[in-house]
DNA sequence: CGGTGCGTTGACATTTCTCAACTGTTGTGG
DNA sequence: CCACAACAGTTGAGAAATGTCAACGCACCG
């Protein structure tokens, strides 16, 4: 029988929720649960694409290797988020690597094979898909519009601005998913630039940081410098 | 009875070349063929949804006005592309506005009703969306990974080396789809840094350039700097 | 403890942008 | 058909932003 955890990770998931339990112990069959330690990696690019990957705990990068040795972060990706769903509808490999960043990262495996089977015979399974890629592709373009941003400034204001937070205004805290150096690769600038930035908005009396979280005192001026008022802060 | 231009555009597109007659007509029956001119505005950004385009010929750009008046490209589309299937099969509005970029500019507008009615009636019609969605999905992140790389010859040249070209190896022609003013736009760099990029690498043979195309004659070059080998050209 | 790696800071190099001037093309109205 | 305006594209000079390199403190882990 389907692991019980399996099937509460699976219900809980955006593209499944709507779906009939039969639907979803079908999947489920196919799926097991994954544990990966820090640093652990789940697949590389160029992989043939077995299966597609939802988070129950922890967190996980995909990534692209350049030539010169590199890597350059495409998405980060925290419990409840799924990834590689596109890999296994449609190509044959996964286009980019992925890396569990925490310890433990506990995952649920979905099978490919099974997975297209039961979404090959069922279409309430790709009406649902369809709903979930659409948002994918959305918050893609929203990070087309975050990198094409002019400067530094205006790329972390806005990354700010779109954070889940937690707090009133004129004091919200904004919880960063991921470490400095990685935050500043997902901006496409360097850590001191961004070191550089955080420090000065902090003498500025517009933010306070510490390890893990920024806390932003000044949301009007954040958002002026994100539509590219001001020169960078 | 359904315009025949109509039909045999829709039968064209990548998403409903597999479909069934049958289908396609029912679909076409909510479309119908329309022309823009140049700089025309086909829908803006937060309008309702109320259909999606078929490209059949000229150009279109797809962007986001940001507060301060400038506006962001991002995406540039020719002849067989088709764009806001996204917003109109889950979004209640346009997520950026859309401008004909060419004159005249040819499209088939689908209908959102309609082709919402065929999609929640017949599975056939979803599973080729999910596919079109798939494409569309690996065709941003590469865009994501173009706009990370470090530097702007980096940028030019990984553009250059994934336009579609023709012409014998040591002098592929690439045609530029849009002004060098846009491709600047697309590339995250102003009109004068491209200019100068393609200036320094005429002069040192690695290309010839001219108005509306690019003629690579030294590709490995241009691929060890589209890999971050070197500064910048 | 000692090591490893993140985050910070400073000095300096490089890239890229900004501003301004100029050219060539295109399209328009007289 | 011409004069002219409008605009893409180019070039130069100087300014600003950002990256590079190096050093250091600090936390975390074995």
């Amino acid at each position: 029988m389907t692991d019980p955890v399996v099937l509460e990770t699976l219900s809980s998931l955006p593209h499944f929720r709507l779906l009939e339990r039969e639907l979803l112990e079908q999947i489920g069959a196919g799926s097991r649960a994954r544990r990966f330690a820090s640093g652990e990696i789940l697949f590389r690019e160029g992989d043939p694409s077995r299966a597609f990957f939802a988070i129950r705990a922890g967190g996980v990068k995909l990534y692209r290797s350049t030539r010169d040795g590199r890597e350059q972060v495409v998405h980060t990706l925290g419990p409840g988020q799924t990834f590689a769903e596109a890999a296994v509808l449609n190509l044959r490999r996964y286009p980019a690597s992925a890396m569990a960043t925490e310890d433990p990262t506990e995952l649920i495996e979905v099978g490919g094979e099974t997975f297209l089977r039961v979404f090959r015979g069922d279409p309430r399974l790709s009406a649902a898909m369809v709903g979930s890629l659409c948002m994918r592709l959305l918050s893609l373009v929203e990070r087309v519009e975050e990198l094409t941003l002019v400067n530094s400034g205006a790329r972390l204001a806005h990354y700010l601005s779109r954070q889940p937070s937690t707090g009133p205004p004129g004091k919200v805290v904004v919880g960063l998913p991921m470490s400095k150096k990685d935050l500043a690769a997902h901006l496409s600038m360097t850590p001191e630039t961004l070191s550089r930035l955080l420090r000065r908005w902090h003498d500025r009396r517009w933010i306070e940081s510490d390890r893990g979280s920024v806390t932003i005192l000044d949301g009007t001026r954040l958002l002026a410098l994100a539509n590219g008022e001001e020169s960078s802060g």
